[in-house]
Formats: structure tokens, sequence, C-alpha cells
DNA sequence: ATAAACAAGTTTACATTATAAACCAAATTT
DNA sequence: AAATTTGGTTTATAATGTAAACTTGTTTAT
């Protein structure tokens, strides 16, 4: 009756970065940072368990000197939150 | 941009929990066991944080000589899960 | 009548998770 | 060249979730 819940996604602040990664091409860092208004600290870690998780890759660079962290959605990352707000849905009605 | 998500709602087995109560007059203690798949102690613990915030109400007393705990939603426990449902949808659409 | 098994929970202890505070390195501004 | 800002990471602590053990009383079997 009640699916389970990715424990991975059913998190306010990841569920906010996968959001936002699931609507464009590419986020950083600090775009996500801004959007979600959440803390460094709480968005690096949270953006390594996404990693972990396979969800979203991250990628490395500068942009002229400053550091870069751009964050993508992979395939399963958009499956996973697909499957996610479907078991939602049964919660919910 | 990303509304805060109540964070009693945002559990799991809250969630289920008031997702049942939400649709009945009332449940017990072992039909939301069965309906849910929780286990007792974490059920137990679960409705009493409920019961703490005011979004149910616990009653206790007999079926025959059978001890039994009754479940109901409150006025407050509506508003706040019809709150988290729209507050939810931010982050799925 | 007594012991064993079951029902309905509660309590407690542990594991996981989330969050914030402190820190770091390099770049920029004053 | 000192102070501030950017872009993060690491670490320590607080909050949360979950399972295992326990309690109280009931029913069933011996």
């Amino acid at each position: 009756m009640f699916p389970k819940l990715d424990p991975l996604l059913h998190s306010e602040l990841r569920l906010a970065v996968m959001s936002i990664l699931a609507g464009v091409d590419e986020a950083d860092f600090t775009y996500l940072k801004k959007q979600t208004g959440a803390t460094s600290g709480n968005l690096s870690v949270q953006i390594d368990k996404l990693t972990a998780a396979g969800y979203i890759t991250v990628e490395k660079g500068f942009k002229g000197k400053m550091p870069r962290t751009t964050c993508r959605i992979t395939e399963a990352g958009q499956e996973a939150f697909g499957n996610y707000v479907e078991s939602l849905k049964e919660y919910l009605k």
C-alpha cells in the first residue's frame, strides 16, 4: 500500500537539489546554494551523498581563476527522482 | 522558491499514518501497524510525536478485555497535512 | 492450576542522518 | 600587505529513526 521511499531522496535539501537538476542541464555549487538557501557545509555533504549514489555527477574546474563545481543529474538520478515522485503520490492521496 | 517542509510530516512512517488518518474517521494501533508494515516500537514513537504536535489524538480503551489504542486526526493535523502536500508539490515539479 | 504462547504496546539503546561551526586555500579588494 | 570574499571541505554535535528488549495482561494448552 505505501511504497518505500528512497531515503536518499527523502531529505529536504537533497530533494531540492535533485528538483533543480532535473530541470536544467547543469548547475554549479553557488547556484544550488542560492536557490536552496542551504549552508555550504550541508550542501557539500549532500552533494557527496547524491554523487556516491550515482544520482549526480560533479565536475570540478575553474571559472577564470576561481574554483567552480558543476553538478549534473544522471540517468539513474532522473529515474530515481521519477520513482520517488510516483511513490510519494501514494502517500498524498 | 523551495518552501520549508514540516519536519514532523517529512518522515515516511508519520506521513503514512497521517495519510491513513486523513481518510478515515479513526484507526486503531493494530490497523495502522498492519497498513504501514511498521514495527510496534517505531509506530508507538511516531504516534507520540504526532500527538505531541497536536496533529492527532489518542484514545485508550478496551475491546473486550484487550487494550485498544484509537487514533484520530485533528483539525490542526488536517491543515498541516494539506500544507505539507502543497509545499511538496514545489519540489516535485 | 500452571506454564507457554500471544496481543498490544512502551522503553531503551543504538545507528543513521542532518546541520552548523570551524577551518582551509586561493583570489580579490582596500 | 592586511583584510575580506569566494568556494568550498572537514569535523563535531544535535536530532531522528529504528530495532531489540521489556512490560502487562490475556488466552490457550497441559
